[in-house]
DNA sequence: TGATAAATTGTAATCACTACAAACAACGCG
DNA sequence: CGCGTTGTTTGTAGTGATTACAATTTATCA
C-alpha cells in the first residue's frame, strides 16, 4: 500500500483513504469497470463513498497515468488500472474484454513522419476465442 | 450517387434524401464529425432535417459497415466516412484527427489464439508533426 | 497545533443521445 | 399508375452518465 501512496504523492496528489481504495480496487482487479461498479464494489468496505468521489478520483488518477480510460462503449467510460500500452479485444457475442499485450513500436512504426506518440490504445472488435469455438 | 443508393439498398436500407445526404457528405469530407455537425452542415442545403434522423442515419448505416463510430472523446461519438481499417492520431494541443493506413493483419498477430478479430482501431494520443515542430 | 489549500459529499444541473407516437414516404404488387 | 404495407422522419419528452457547485471536512506543512 504504501507504493500506491507513493504513486499519488509524487503526482502531487494528497492521500487520501478514498484514493486508495480507488486506486488498489483497480490495480487488484483486472476487469475494465465503470464508475457506478467501482462505486459499488467499494462501498460495503467504505459506507459514505461518494459516486461524485469516484469520479473525481478516476479522473485524477487518469489524467497522471496512474490508470487509463477506456471509452469501448459510447455510452459509459471504463477504467483500467494498468496504464501500460496493451490491446483490448471486444467480444462481439459474450461482451467480454481481454487484454493482449502490444509492442508500442509496432504502433509507432505506423504513424507518419514527425508524429511523437505518447500513448495508443489497439482495440479489436470480433469473436473471443471460447465463443468462435462454440463453447459458450 | 448511384453507388451510395446501391450500397444503402444492398443492406435492406431504403433510400431516402436524408440519408443519401448524410452519407455523401460523410464520404466527400474526410474528418470526424460529431452528429451535430453534420446536421449543422447539412441544414442549409437540407432546411427541415431533424436531427434525430442523424442520429438514426449514422446508427443504421454504422450498424450495417457503410461509416464507422470513433469513441474518441469519452462526451461524444464520432463518425467517420472511410470505413476501412485504418489508424487515428489525436493530438493533445491542436485537437486534430489525423488518419494513417494500418495493416490489420499487423494487428491480427498480436491477438491471443483463436481470437477472431473483425473491426479493428487504432488510436494514438501524442502530438502531430506541425505541433511537435512548435509550428503551431 | 493552526492555517491553508485541496478533497469529499450531496444536490442540482448539463448534455449527448434515445424512446416514443404521429405524420409521412419508399417500395412492391396488382 | 394507384394502393397498402412497412420503414422512415420528425419533434418532443425523456434518460442516464457525467460534471458544477457550495458547504463541510481533511491532508499537509510550518
Amino acid at each position: 500500500m504504501k507504493r500506491l501512496e507513493n504513486d499519488l504523492r509524487q503526482c502531487g496528489l494528497r492521500v487520501t483513504e478514498q484514493r486508495l481504495a480507488v486506486y488498489d480496487w483497480l490495480r487488484k482487479h483486472p476487469v475494465h469497470p465503470t464508475a457506478d461498479v467501482i462505486w459499488q464494489a467499494l462501498l460495503p468496505e467504505n459506507p459514505g463513498l461518494s459516486l461524485t468521489t469516484v469520479y473525481n478520483t478516476v479522473k485524477a488518477l487518469a489524467e497522471h497515468g496512474l490508470i487509463r480510460t477506456l471509452n469501448i462503449d459510447a455510452s459509459e467510460q471504463r477504467f483500467d488500472g494498468e496504464p501500460a500500452d496493451h490491446g483490448h479485444f471486444h467480444c462481439r457475442l459474450c461482451g467480454e474484454i481481454t487484454d493482449f499485450p502490444i509492442d508500442p513500436e509496432d504502433v509507432q512504426g505506423m504513424l507518419p513522419k514527425g508524429f511523437i506518440p505518447e500513448q495508443c490504445d489497439v482495440f479489436v472488435r470480433g469473436l473471443c476465442a471460447g465463443c468462435a469455438t462454440g463453447k459458450n
